[in-house]
DNA sequence: AATATTTGCGTAAACGATTACATAAATTTT
DNA sequence: AAAATTTATGTAATCGTTTACGCAAATATT
C-alpha cells in the first residue's frame, strides 16, 4: 500500500506538500497541485488514518454502545446519530454490548485507547463510579437510559409523564382495574414508568394494588407469561399498561388464548411504538418516543463536548406522544 | 492521558521495558515487572491503540457492513460474527450502510485506510469491479448476499433449493395456483428464489405464469400492496410464496382485509423466520436460515484469510430449514 | 529601487507505540 | 577460571501522518 512518501517521491515534492494537497491547504501552486493529484491517483493512495489520528490525537470517530442491535427501537436512534455525525465529519461505529458488562468494558477500553473521540451510551451497565471516571477522561453522552446526579449529559424522554399519560388514557376509558407489566432492573425508566402508573391511579382515586403489578424482561415471552398470571386474579384487570410493545403483544396473545377480546374485554397499552405495533392485530396503542430526534440531539450534544463548545452537563427531555390504536379503543 | 514515556519515567526504566511488560514478553526481572506494573496502575495508563496499530500495521479490528441494523435477521448473524471474533482476539465494529452506496464507500474507505484488518460485507451495493479491486487490497468475505465468479469467499444458503422446498410444500398441500412475491433488485438471492419457485412448479407440471408474480421491496407495506393485486386476479391464487417474512405478513393482512382466511382460503409462506413470525397470528410458515452459524463461518473464513492460513476463495453453503406453521397448515 | 510581505515548498520534529540491535551483567558450560 | 550462553535492559529506528519553522523566490508597498 502506497504511503505519503511514495506519493511525494513520484510527484517530486516533499511529504509536506503532499499533506497540504490532501488537506486542501492553501499555498500550493496549481502545477504542483496537479502533479500531486496525479501521483495520488496513479498510486491509488489513501492516507493511513492511524497515522493521521495519531498525529492529530483526534480520530473523527464516535463509538455508539447499544445493548442490542436486534431491537428496532435503537435502529432509528442510530439513524439520527449517524446523520448528525456525518454532517459534522464524524463516522460512527456501533458496538453491541448485549447488556453484558464485560463486553461493554471491552469497548470502553477501545474508547479510552484513543480509537474514538467520544461515545454515546445507551443503557449502560456501568456503575456510577465507573461512569463518572469515564466521563472525566472522555466525552460521553447518555442516551435514553441514564443515571441521575452524574456530571454527564443525557438525552431522553420524561418517562414518568409518558406512563402517566398512558395510564390516564386507560382510566379515561372507564377502566378501574388497571394492571401494570414492568421490569425489575437497574434502569431508571422502569422505576419512572411505574411511578407514572401509580400517580395516574392515585389522582383518579384508584387504590394502588401491588398484586396488579407483574414484571418481565421487555420480551414477548415474558409479557405472555406475566399476563397469564394477571388474568388469573379475581377480580380480573380490565386494562393493562406494559412498559414495552413486545410485552404488550405477548399480553394480547395471552389474553386471546384465554378467549378474551382486546380491547372489549381487556385493553392493552404498550410503550415504544415499534414498527410491528402497526402490523399486529389489533394494532397497538402505545407511547412513541422521538427516536430519530433523540439520536440527533445526543450526537449534537456530544459534538459540543468534543469540540469544547459546551462543558456544562445538559439534560434534554424530548417530547413523547401517546398513539391511540385498536388495542384500547375500538 | 499518560503515555508509555510517562510510565517509563515513573518506573525508572526505558520504554522498551514498559512495552515488554505490556506485551507480556519474557526476560523482565520480577522487581522491574513490579515497578512497571505499579507505575501503570498509578498513572492509569492505557496503551494508545493508534500508535500500536500503526507500528504493527495490524489493528485487531474487523468491520461488519450491513445494510440495515433494524433488520433482526442481521442481528443474529452479527452475534455469531462477534463470538468468533472475540474468541480470536478481534473486536468488531458495525457499520450501517442503509443500502446506500455512498455510505458503504465511506466505510470501505476507512477499511482501506488501515482502520481494520478486514471486513464482512452483507448485501454490498458495490459492483463486480469495485469488489474485485477491494479484495485485492483487503481481506473481505461476502455473507448472505454475494456475487458469483468473484475471487472472494462467501457464506450463504442455497436460496434456489430453499425456495424450491417451500413451494414444493405448498404444492404438496394440493395447491395448483401458487403465486410469488419477490423483489426486483441486483441481489442474487432474489433471482435464485424465483428460480426455485419456477423449478418446483415445472416439476409438478404446473404452468409458470408471470401474472402470478408480484414484486416488492421486502417490506410489510409492499407485501400488502402486491397481495392486493394478486388477489384481484381471476382465478385467484390459493397459495403464495414470499421471499421475506415481512412481505408474507403484509400479504396475510391484505388477504384478511379481503375477508379471506389463512390458510383455509389462501396459504402463505415467508422467508427468514424472523422473531415475529412466531408471534403473528396465524404463525408463519417460513424458511429459516442458520443465522448464527452463517456469522460464525463468515468470521472464521475471514480470520483464515487475515492470518494467511487460506488463500483460495471458499464458497460455503449452510443448511436451511423449512418451518411449517399455521399460515399454510391448520 | 529598496524594503516588506506573501507565496510555495522543504526539513525535521512530533504523535505513541514496537522491536532489532547492542551491551553489560549474570549464569552456565567447558 | 576462561569461554559461551542467557538474562535484563537500554538506544534508536520505525510505522504514516501533520505541522512548526525556515528560507528562497515572487509580489506588493513605499
Amino acid at each position: 500500500m502506497a504511503t505519503i512518501n511514495d506519493v511525494a517521491e513520484k510527484a517530486g515534492v516533499s511529504v509536506a506538500t503532499v499533506s497540504r494537497v490532501i488537506n486542501g491547504s492553501a499555498n500550493v501552486s496549481p502545477e504542483t497541485l496537479e502533479k500531486v493529484k496525479q501521483a495520488i491517483a496513479e498510486l491509488n493512495y489513501r492516507p493511513n488514518l492511524l497515522g493521521r489520528a495519531l498525529r492529530k490525537t483526534k480520530s473523527e470517530r464516535i463509538l455508539v454502545l447499544l445493548p442490542n442491535i436486534a431491537n428496532p427501537f435503537y435502529a432509528e436512534i442510530v439513524k439520527g446519530i449517524e446523520d448528525v455525525a456525518n454532517k459534522n465529519g464524524y463516522s460512527i461505529m456501533l458496538c453491541n454490548t448485549d447488556s453484558d458488562l464485560e463486553r461493554e468494558k471491552k469497548y470502553i477500553k477501545m474508547l479510552k485507547s484513543h480509537l474514538a473521540d467520544g461515545a454515546i451510551l445507551m443503557a449502560s451497565e456501568m456503575t456510577y463510579e465507573e461512569l463518572t471516571e469515564l466521563a472525566g477522561e472522555i466525552p460521553i453522552i447518555q442516551c435514553c437510559e441514564y443515571k441521575v446526579g452524574l456530571p454527564i449529559s443525557h438525552v431522553s424522554i420524561d418517562n414518568e409523564m409518558a406512563a402517566y399519560k398512558a395510564v390516564n388514557h386507560l382510566i379515561g376509558l372507564g377502566h378501574k382495574k388497571v394492571a401494570f407489566i414492568g421490569a425489575k432492573n437497574q434502569f431508571l425508566s422502569s422505576t419512572l414508568r411505574k411511578e407514572g402508573y401509580i400517580r395516574a391511579l392515585k389522582e383518579a382515586g384508584i387504590n394502588y394494588d401491588p398484586a396488579y403489578c407483574g414484571y418481565g424482561d421487555y420480551s414477548y415471552k415474558s409479557g405472555f407469561r406475566v399476563m397469564k398470571q394477571l388474568l388469573s386474579l379475581d377480580p380480573r384487570p380490565t386494562a393493562v399498561f406494559c412498559i414495552s410493545d413486545l410485552m404488550a403483544i405477548g399480553a394480547i396473545r395471552s389474553a386471546m388464548e384465554e378467549g378474551l377480546r382486546v380491547p372489549e374485554d381487556i385493553a392493552v397499552c404498550g410503550f415504544d411504538n415499534i414498527y410491528f405495533s402497526r402490523m399486529f392485530k389489533p394494532t397497538l396503542t402505545t407511547v412513541s418516543q422521538p427516536m430519530y430526534d433523540l439520536g440527533c440531539t445526543a450526537m449534537e450534544a456530544l459534538i459540543n463536548i468534543i469540540e469544547e463548545k459546551s462543558t456544562e452537563p445538559m439534560h434534554y427531555f424530548m417530547e413523547h406522544e401517546l398513539i391511540i390504536r385498536e388495542s384500547t379503543v375500538k
